[in-house]
Formats: C-alpha cells, sequence, structure tokens
DNA sequence: GTCTATACCCCGATAGAC
DNA sequence: GTCTATCGGGGTATAGAC
C-alpha cells in the first residue's frame, strides 16, 4: 500500500507534537514512514506544504471542539459551551491551538495562503455568531458593531491561554480552568446586562438577586463557574 | 576595533526583525559584521546564546517603554500611561514585543532560562503595582487577590495586541489603537467602580454623570479614548 | 506513479593554524 | 581574535529504477 498524504500530515503532527518544529524534518518524517525523505515530495510539493496542511487540520479540530456546542439549547448556553470547549481544545492539543495564532513569518510565510485564512474566517464567523445570538437574546449588551464586544471577549480568552502556556501563572491546569472561568466571569460583568448578571449565578451570592448596583459585587468569590 | 557582543546582538536583531529567524544565521550575522561565523563564538557560546541575548533585550526595551509611564501624577493616570506606552511599544516594535509572548520552544528551549525569566517576572510585578495603586486610590474594585485583576486585564492586552499583529482584524495602526482604546474601555466598565465611571468621560456622555446604574452606558460611544 | 540514490547548498558548531 | 577546514545534518532538485 502506498503512502497517502494523510500518513504524512499524521506522521509529521505526531512529530510536530511531540518535539516541536526542530524535530520536525522531512528526513525524520519519511524514516519515519520507511521510505527516503524525495519520496515525500511526491505527496507534497514542498515542506512548506507539509506545514499549511498541519495547520488547516489544526482549525479542523479546534472546529469539531467548538462546534459541539451549537448542540446547546440556548444561546447562552451554547456561547459558555462554546468557550469550555474552546478551552479543553486548547489545553489538549496547545501546539494546534498556538499554531492557530502564530505569526505567518513563524513559517516563513509573508501572508497566511488563502485556505488557512478561510479557516481563520470561519473560526472568526462562529464566534461572532455566539455573540450575535446572545446580543438578540439580551443577554449581552448592543453595540455599534457587534464585532467589537466579541473582539474584546476573544482577544481576552486567548490572550488568557497565551499566558499560561507561556507558564507566566504557574498553576496547575484544573486552577488554571478555574481561573480562566472567574476571568471570562469578571468579563462578562462588564461586558452582561443586568439580565445576565440575574442569571449567572449571583442567586447564589448570599441572597442577593444582583439587581442592585455592582459594587454589590465587589468581593464577590470568583473561583465558581461562570455559569 | 574588535567586534563587540552588542554590535553582534544588534545586527542579529535587525537581521530577526527584518526576516524573522530564518534570516538570522551564524554566517549571515558575521557576514554582516565583516567577519567569518566561528568568530562570534568568541563572543558567544552559542547562537543560542544570541537568541537570548534578543529576547532579555526585548524585555529591556519594553521596559524603558512603559517605566516612562511612573512620571505621570497619579495612579490611574500612570495606569493608562503604561497602557499606551505599552500598545506604542507592541506597535513600534512588533517582533520584540512578539518575542516576549513566544513559548520557549520557538526558541529551541524547553523552559526559559532564568534571566528570561526574570525580565518577565519584572515586567509581571510592574503591571501588578500599577493595578495595586489603582484599587487602593478606589479605582478598581479589591478581590481576594489583586493579580487576578491584574491577569485580566493583561489578558485582554496582550490578545488584543495578538489579534491585531495577526492580520485578523484589517484595520489601519491608527483605527486599531481607537480599537484598543474602546476594548480597554470595555474592560473598564467592568472592572471599574463607580467612581471611575464619574472620572472616565461618564460627563461627557449626553448630561449624566455616570452614576446611574450601567445598563444607561449600553449604547455608548466607545471610539473615544478610555481616558 | 512511486520510490531510491545521489548531489548541492546552507546550517550550527568544532579543531587547529596564524 | 580571527582565520580555514571540516563535520553532521538539514531542504530539496534531479535522474533513474521498478
Amino acid at each position: 500500500m502506498a503512502i497517502q498524504r494523510s500518513d504524512i500530515r499524521g506522521h509529521a503532527t505526531e512529530l510536530y507534537l511531540c518535539g516541536g518544529l526542530r524535530a520536525l524534518s522531512m528526513r525524520n518524517l519519511a524514516a519515519r514512514l520507511g521510505v527516503t525523505a524525495p519520496a515525500l515530495y511526491r505527496h507534497y510539493g514542498s515542506k512548506d506544504e507539509v506545514l499549511r496542511d498541519m495547520v488547516r487540520e489544526a482549525y479542523r479540530q479546534s472546529a469539531t471542539y467548538i462546534h459541539r456546542a451549537l448542540s446547546a439549547a440556548t444561546p447562552l448556553d451554547r456561547f459558555r459551551r462554546a468557550g469550555e470547549e474552546n478551552l479543553d481544545f486548547a489545553l489538549t492539543h496547545p501546539r494546534w491551538y498556538e499554531m492557530m495564532y502564530l505569526s505567518p513569518e513563524r513559517f516563513g510565510w509573508s501572508d497566511y495562503p488563502p485556505e488557512v485564512a478561510a479557516h481563520a474566517q470561519a473560526t472568526h464567523q462562529f464566534w461572532m455568531d455566539r455573540v450575535r445570538e446572545c446580543v438578540d437574546a439580551g443577554y449581552l449588551r448592543a453595540e455599534s458593531d457587534i464585532r467589537d464586544v466579541g473582539m474584546t471577549m476573544w482577544a481576552h480568552s486567548h490572550g488568557l491561554i497565551t499566558i499560561y502556556m507561556r507558564g507566566l501563572l504557574e498553576l496547575s491546569e484544573a486552577r488554571f480552568r478555574d481561573v480562566y472561568r472567574a476571568s471570562a466571569r469578571r468579563m462578562l460583568l462588564g461586558l452582561g446586562t443586568r439580565k445576565l448578571l440575574r442569571e449567572v449565578g449571583a442567586g447564589e451570592r448570599d441572597g442577593e438577586d444582583g439587581s442592585g448596583d455592582v459594587d454589590h459585587l465587589q468581593n464577590t468569590e470568583y473561583s465558581e463557574a461562570y455559569g
């Protein structure tokens, strides 16, 4: 049986996941598949094309995680679930996650190839849809441009994950999940309407119903889930 | 005059800034300095050591930017100024900024060398000090752990800059500055106390004094500076 | 079509001459 | 302190075996 593109991509990904780009050479890759390096060029035009395929795979995997959120019943649940799934993806496949946010020049590209850009655009759109749903349902403030709200939340989520992965927080993964949720909650206390404050756990705090002014939340314990 | 470490680091940085890691080889570097590659090994033990020195330089440069904020008069001004200086640094030296947040394995490291970790820690501490000041002055909500507040803001700032640098926002630099400030403002509307809401521009909006409930801010124009 | 063998040039790094 | 010479290992183009 001849070698398939998917075999190459699979082993390339495995190599990358184990030892980073350093471990991923065409010779290494070929040896894993029991062939010599030039044989790979029958299936991929260059190492670059292998990398591109890997990035696409990262987006594809990411999509399988966050799309599970669509099975949730309400806009708010879909939104929260998407956040959880994204966190799961990032923690389970950190290098795939990282690849999605690496500068193009990391791969020697001056810009992203069209198919990668399309995946990125689709992911972006998914998040915007989640935000739009929540705005329409009255859970998030309506602004002149919905994308601005999504962008702020996206920035927070991605920034936090990056900082964690960089090792600057010195937290266990389990602890980081709590921290992530707590931080997301802080975001929502700013972004959410009173309706959201009422629905998201305010009822569990000291008998308050969350309809008072925001300063009442000042010393809340944030280590619980935001939903 | 013999070659100095600073000459090597300077040219290495220039090469990296122009063409990324691909353009930075010991041979290239040596050619730029008018010597041959092995000569560099009198000054640096390895290419790795050059990289480490470059990352340290990135932190040093970053520090010169954000430390200017200390000349501002009040905690709130120092905090905002630090944000502006950090944005300036990121936009003026995107690759230096990027280096500060690259995973260690980008450089072939399993972890950060101690001197780099120390710089990162100092930068972290600087931001925590800015947050602490603002909490003490009553501008930011006091939480059980101050670092949590700083972390949320840090994550937002870094995430937004990363997304912009990745080219996903398709904005001009000037427009991005507005977007950054607007997004930071959204964060503060969640993080700030009423005192902050009163001081930060609420007075300019339709004659409101900002002391009402937060839903009044729902459709505010956010494209102005957050301070 | 698919793979091997070979070859070229660039890389990081070392040894030893000057 | 810098050179030349050299090593092992990369990406990949080419030629040709099956």
